[in-house]
DNA sequence: CAGCAATATAAGTAGTTGACTATATAAGTA
DNA sequence: TACTTATATAGTCAACTACTTATATTGCTG
């Protein structure tokens, strides 16, 4: 496997985080404020176990950092590219006003 | 199914699209210049059928176009929003002199 | 310490997908 | 038509992953 492969793999793997819709719910979530396991798991409506695996996995990756204030460990985004990438690819993909979810204003 | 988890839904195959190392080799081919079939299997080194069947994907999605010519279909990039994605996201993942898959010059 | 609340991890399962081989279709050429 | 080249499709299999239930960890509080 040469440096070049290594690229499209690095590369695929970041967009496989951002290829499920649970990951881009969450993400939506955490797109305006930081907000703890539990928030994200009543807004979400999926099992608790589920979210908290997914985060881990948008941890592990760095697209989100996480802090813990007692019982609560809190989740924001960190990627400063995410909600670039996300506007782009919401456009791309639907309508203007369907955009929304990541705080994109109707062009 | 509600009209917002459907957003998700369509986001998330997009970025499906792009989470395959194979389907970004192959459109790293086809960035720069339009490609027959062929031209792509020789420079990416999988099966014909692999590399069809990667095409026929890019193709229903949108990302790519397609031209017969004689014997040969010819595949090019057509997605405007393709090559930004990319390059934000090899920014992202990578170090700057590694975006030069997809034409990006380092800063 | 015991009990509770919040979060993380483990094990199992079902569905998806990318790869291959083999075959089919389409177009050029003798 | 028969043959060759180029591309697409079908069938199969292995690997991966998202989800669930059950359990473990962590921190607070009585």
């Amino acid at each position: 496997m040469n440096e070049e492969n290594q690229v499209f793999e690095q590369v695929a793997h970041y967009f496989a985080l951002l290829a499920d819709p649970t990951r881009l719910r969450i993400l939506s979530c955490l797109c305006a404020e930081e907000r703890a396991v539990k928030d994200v798991v009543e807004k979400i409506g999926l099992t608790q176990a589920n979210i908290s695996r997914h985060l881990n996995i948008l941890f592990r990756a760095g697209v989100v950092g996480r802090r813990r204030e007692g019982n609560s460990v809190f989740y924001r985004v960190i990627d400063p590219n995410f909600v670039d990438i996300c506007r782009t690819v919401s456009i791309t993909v639907a309508c203007r006003d369907m955009g929304e979810e990541f705080g994109i204003a109707a062009a």
